[in-house]
DNA sequence: CGAGTTTGACCTGCGC
DNA sequence: GCGCAGGTCAAACTCG
């Protein structure tokens, strides 16, 4: 696994009034953006500062009662836009409450982001219409059911596109450190996690 | 030796 | 009903 690593990901995040972020229950990441350019160079810009769209941030969340809200993202098939709430495969019938589907497309020469919860790979398949294999993570910390996707993109493999499903039930373990990711920030070694968590934990002014 | 990865098989949903 | 495609399982394998 080498995840842990991420030299400078051109990572930019986009979101729309519907998106709840998956990683964190108790942040809003409604008029954020994250863009970082090749150079390593890095900034946290409102939506407003920007109109350069690389990248792409899908959301939805759904529930039993309704089929979700949010906006589209291109690169993801009819079929994802159009999910329900059922859960594939329960065996007897029930019907669970999934959480939220969040996609992200970002630019990345590393196929995982750090986002500071440890994954534990279930699946690979080749997809149609891409020629790169989709990879399966779930969540390994005991009881969560996070789910997350990860593939390139069929039309542009210097994007990857990271799909979550579900919200994680615990704090990522990693969050104890953020304080000293901070402080001795390395734009070498800067990766998407690292950033959500200097937000995360930044108290609201 | 335990945790994580690989990979083929299997299951399910959907379109025709 | 059938075939295709996506998603998951689980045994075997790898690595630290």
């Amino acid at each position: 696994m080498n995840i842990s690593q991420n030299p400078s990901p051109n990572f930019t995040f986009f979101s729309d009034e519907n998106f709840i972020n998956p990683f964190m229950d108790n942040f809003d990441f409604s008029n954020l953006m994250f863009d970082v350019d090749e150079a390593g160079n890095n900034g946290l810009l409102t939506q407003e500062e920007t109109s350069s769209p690389t990248s792409i941030v899908s959301s939805e969340t759904f529930t039993g009662e309704s089929g979700g809200s949010g906006s589209a993202i291109a690169t993801l098939s009819k079929k994802e836009l159009t999910f329900d709430c059922k859960t594939r495969g329960s065996k007897d019938g029930e019907t669970k409450e999934m959480g939220h589907r969040v996609a992200f497309r970002t630019r990345s020469k590393i196929d995982v982001m750090d986002d500071g919860y440890k994954w534990r790979k279930y699946g690979k398949k080749s997809v149609k219409n891409n020629t790169n294999k989709r990879n399966y993570y779930k969540c390994s910390s005991e009881g969560c059911m996070v789910k997350k996707r990860v593939e390139r993109d069929g039309e542009d493999a210097a994007y990857v596109i990271t799909t979550y499903e579900g919200v994680h039930n615990h704090e990522s373990p990693s969050h104890v450190y953020y304080n000293d990711m901070v402080l001795s920030y390395d734009h070498d070694n800067w990766n998407q996690h690292s950033l959500l968590r200097s937000i995360k934990i930044s108290p609201p002014s």
